[in-house]
DNA sequence: AGACGAAATGTAATAACATGACAAGAGAGA
DNA sequence: TCTCTCTTGTCATGTTATTACATTTCGTCT
């Protein structure tokens, strides 16, 4: 999690691993969070806007402490409850999701799909692509279903490297 | 992970959440942890094979740090590294597995077969199954080749509730 | 407006998980 | 036997996450 954590989108290869006007990206992402929270009677705090606008600054997966950090340099709260319970809020709301792998986490990339996702997690660059119509996780149900399991959650996440790192590394 | 730790096979599920007998699946899991590191020139040292028996105790997911009270019952060194090295040794080798969800380890329900498969994780009893065909990681090779992105690991995990909890919630 | 209860935040302390670094020992091959 | 490599012992530290409790904020009811 030492990795650069810069902005990347002007490089290219970040959300699904498409090049994208990032600005607007953020801007839509922000508004779709604020109505959401509006409609569903969710209080939107500063905190846990500031941790999505932080989440939404690069398609990179963000360790809870690296959260805190940025938390910090903005005049907010730098105890780890603070990042935790925000971070809590906006996963169980769908507006983020814990990455497993990396033990950290990301802004959710569209908030109007049915969700768990699958993920591919780039090793080299750390970009973290979300996978939304995942017919991985139907054939998890089906195998569920034949053992008698009851699934509540998937986690469903692919590591290795993302097209634009591949191009990299064959030049 | 506070949850009792005791051998559970007597009551029935774990193992694909199957009752079965449990003193024969793990003298098979050990003869066959032993040929295969002779086969293979790898050393199954004292350690490993005392970790490799701790993990086959019970069909569920143990840290490393419970892991390492049991190494400290037994006589062996009990600073973490004793206990990631020889768990590195095993997954390394397929002869266990790390379920991401819960950060541990379980040994591996089948040393035969092609890895990296799915597991289910009871959230109740924490029992964990080890689902060997996984149409799911079929799935997820798919999008992955679809987008470009190089697969070199897959994390398939679903939790919930394993049939035989769902028996005594319904009771 | 004032009182109240629920939800959210501030803060300190601690638990749980994992690695780095280096010295010492055991094993295999020249 | 020498030497190289892998493994183990041990201390220290780093990283991730939760518990507990006091305080504040906010909506709701009177
Ligand atoms: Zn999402
Ligand atoms: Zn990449
Ligand atoms: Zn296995
Ligand atoms: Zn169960």
């Amino acid at each position: 999690m030492t990795r650069e954590t810069a902005k990347v989108s002007a490089e290219g290869h970040p959300l699904g691993f498409a090049q994208h006007d990032h600005s607007t990206c953020m801007n839509d992402a922000l508004a779709a969070a604020d109505a959401r929270c509006e409609e569903d009677g969710l209080r939107f705090t500063p905190v846990r806007r500031k941790v999505l606008e932080i989440l939404l600054q690069d398609h990179r997966a963000l360790g809870a402490y690296a959260i805190l950090d940025k938390l910090r340099e903005d005049g907010f709260g730098s105890q780890p409850p603070i990042a935790y319970r925000a971070l809590d809020f906006l996963v169980a709301n769908g507006l983020a999701h814990k990455i497993e792998r990396l033990n950290a986490f990301i802004a959710c990339a569209d908030t109007n799909h049915a969700h768990t996702p699958a993920f591919m997690i780039c090793r080299l660059c750390n970009a973290v692509a979300e996978e939304l119509s995942s017919s991985a996780r139907n054939a998890l149900h089906e195998v569920a279903r034949a053992t008698g399991f009851k699934i509540e959650r998937t986690i469903i996440e692919a590591e290795g490297i993302c097209p634009s790192c591949i191009n990299k590394t064959e030049s």
